[in-house]
This record gives C-alpha cells, structure tokens and sequence, in this order.
DNA sequence: CGGTAGTGGAGCATCAGTGTTCCGTTTTTG
DNA sequence: CAAAAACGGAACACTGATGCTCCACTACCG
C-alpha cells in the first residue's frame, strides 16, 4: 500500500480520477458489463481522457477495488467497532457502511469482477466485524444460534436490500436506513 | 401464457431444453456476461444445438424468465401463503424459494437481465406476499414498523444471502436455511 | 503572452462473441 | 433394421468493444 511517493498529483487530476472511479461504480453497479464508453460518458469525459488514466478495463477495476477497500476501511474506522456495547457497534457500521451507496451493490453483486489479490484477502475491517459479534455472544447481546460468518452475511444482505429498497420504492434513503437498522437490531438479538 | 397447443416435445427434446436453462441459470448466476459458448459447454451441448433452441442470445434470457416465473409461482403456491399463522406461512415461504438455489442469484443480482414485460409485472406471488404481511401486521405477529414492501425485501436479501453462505462458506445447504428463517422470524416479530 | 497540462475527437487494427449455414455422425423410434 | 430426429464440429461474415495513436483545442500559470 506504498503510494504516491512523489505524485502530487495535480487537483485537476485528481477531481477528474474521482469523477471516473464515482462513474465506474454508478454504471457498472447497474449494468456490470457496461463499455467503458459509457462510463466515459457517465463521467461526463472523453474515452481518450479515460484511458489515460485506466490503460485497460482491468485497471479501472483495480483501481476501484482499491477505492473501494479504503473507503470500506475508512468507514469501518469512523465506526470505531470495538468501542462500547457490541450491539451499538454493530448498528454504527450499518450505518456506516451505509453510505457506501453504489459501491455496496458493486462488492456484492459483482464480486467477480474484481480479480485483484487485495481484494479476497481478509482485512482488518472483516476481522473487526468477527470479533465484533464474538465479543456480544460473550456480553449475551448477540444471538448465539447466529454464526460470526452468518451475521456478517446479514449485515451485508440488509445493507444491499436497504439501498435498493431506498433506490427502486423511492423511499428516502434516511427511512431505508432506519428499517435497515431496526430490523437488523432484532434479527440478532437473543 | 398460452403454451404448447400442440406440441409434445419429444423427451429428449424436453430433457436438452431442461439442461441448457439449469445450464444458463447456474453460468449466469455467477458471470452474468458468460457467453454463450460457456453456457452450451455447462450444458454438455453443442454450440450449434443450444442455438437450435435458443436462437439468439435474448431468447435465451426469455426461457430463463419464463422458467424462473413458472417455479416461484410452483413455490408459492406450495407454500400456501393464505393458510394458517402469518408467521409461519412466512417460513413455508422461505423455504419453498430457497429452493430455487442458483435461480435466487439471478433473480436479485441481474434483474436488467430480463427484458421481458413478464418479469417487472406485478406477478400473482408478489400479492400473495404483500398481502400475507398485511395479515400478519392485522394478527399483531409481524412488527408493524416494517411495511410489506421492506419485509419482502428482506425476505429475499436473506435467501440470496443464505445461499450464497451455503454456497461459499461450505455450510450445508439445511444448516444455512435454518439460519435464514431463524433470523427472519426475529426479524419480523414485533 | 507564451508555455504547459489537461482534454477530447477521429481514425484504425484487433479480437471475441454472435448468428448462421452445411454436413457428417449418433441416437431414438417406428 | 431403416427412417427420422437430434446432435455437434467447422467454417464464415458481421458486429461492437477495446487498445492505441495522432492532432487540435482550451484553460491555467508563470
């Protein structure tokens, strides 16, 4: 995870890698075989100017796998999952991993498609939600029939039925989370 | 849904056509881009005898819809949905589509896939759903919180994710069903 | 004002998937 | 067994995506 030894990177550059990597994730969350001309157009950007920045398809999806392993690090961290009761913890990564928006559908639907090795590893932030659910099956707030594996699953599964349901029943995305949350608090209680 | 007026399909005919749909449904569920060489080497069929069937690609995906239509409809109405307690017609429920195995994945993961006018209309099991959670929220057994839209969400986010914990985290396919409905009854009490 | 970074369009070769045909082989059936 | 049905391989044209290059345009900065 060595990165920008000496790459500035110019803010111009930089807004325009965001608009593509926002893009990829938009279009290819919803069509994952999606041209990379139309995440170009999705990104409001020439196919030239794309392909500058990402050579070759398989780039783009580094890169946004890379994107996305920061951004579900950074959220796992915010969440600070070992603080406090484990249930509490456990609804503030909900919330947390909530506003991933997009990208949640992208990890979960398409996981094939990242084939970098970074990706399957497991990260810290799969390790501290397994411990999160050891440490309520310890306290007796988390349901002790529901495996770590499983709960995890859950979270996961919910988070996504969240955001489509947020997404296709235009229900506003705060009302999705709330449902989001609720559910998921009696689904592992005891 | 007018079908064969008169044509009985030799056997074999039948059994090709059965394994090139389980063929398409199980390649597509995991590559949703496969092409359709993969899908005739799954099958154990030629390339030129899936095409005999199946002679462009959209045709394909319409056999799928079709055949993933008539086994939820099966399913539902095996499961009896306007019979007995809420609760547990619920589970009869859960457990009759977590049978449709690989034919889950398709149906969450790709819904751009089919685009048939069949697919999107409101079909006969979705009523029945609905309004079985109406029942439930009547009966005071399902939360009241959760509208009828969300809980079918649910029910589905929760198959998807029980088979894919089956299916990825080798536990056997009995154990992961009863995590579901386990989490699911909870999910849903008031 | 001139230089430079950033951009985007046009065009081109390549390649994989597709749709299709033809024909020989195997399997089923009467 | 012999006819009919079903199958599968080989080959071909076509299409769209891709990777790539070259050049012109715009905006910003010293």
């Amino acid at each position: 995870m060595v990165d920008e030894p000496a790459a500035p990177e110019s803010g111009t550059r930089a807004r325009t890698r965001r608009a593509i990597l926002d893009a990829g994730v938009r279009v290819l969350s919803q069509q994952s075989g999606a041209s990379l001309a139309e995440v170009a157009a999705a990104a409001g950007v020439g196919r030239t100017t794309m392909h500058r920045y990402f050579p070759e398809r398989a780039d783009l999806l580094t890169g946004i796998t890379n994107d996305l392993l920061e951004q579900i690090a950074a959220a796992t961290q915010r969440a600070r999952p070992e603080q406090g009761p484990a249930v509490a913890a456990l609804e503030r990564l909900c919330q947390a991993y909530f506003a991933l928006g997009d990208g949640l559908l992208l990890t979960l639907n398409e996981p094939h498609l990242f084939t970098d090795p970074a990706w399957n590893e497991e990260g810290e932030p799969e390790r501290a939600l397994l411990q999160l659910v050891e440490r309520g099956h310890a306290e007796g707030t988390i349901d002790p029939g529901l495996s770590p594996a499983w709960v995890q699953d859950v979270l996961w599964s919910l988070l996504y039925a969240a955001w489509m349901h947020a997404r296709d029943s235009d229900v506003p995305e705060h009302d999705a989370l709330a449902l989001c949350l609720r559910t998921l608090r009696k689904a592992v209680a005891p």
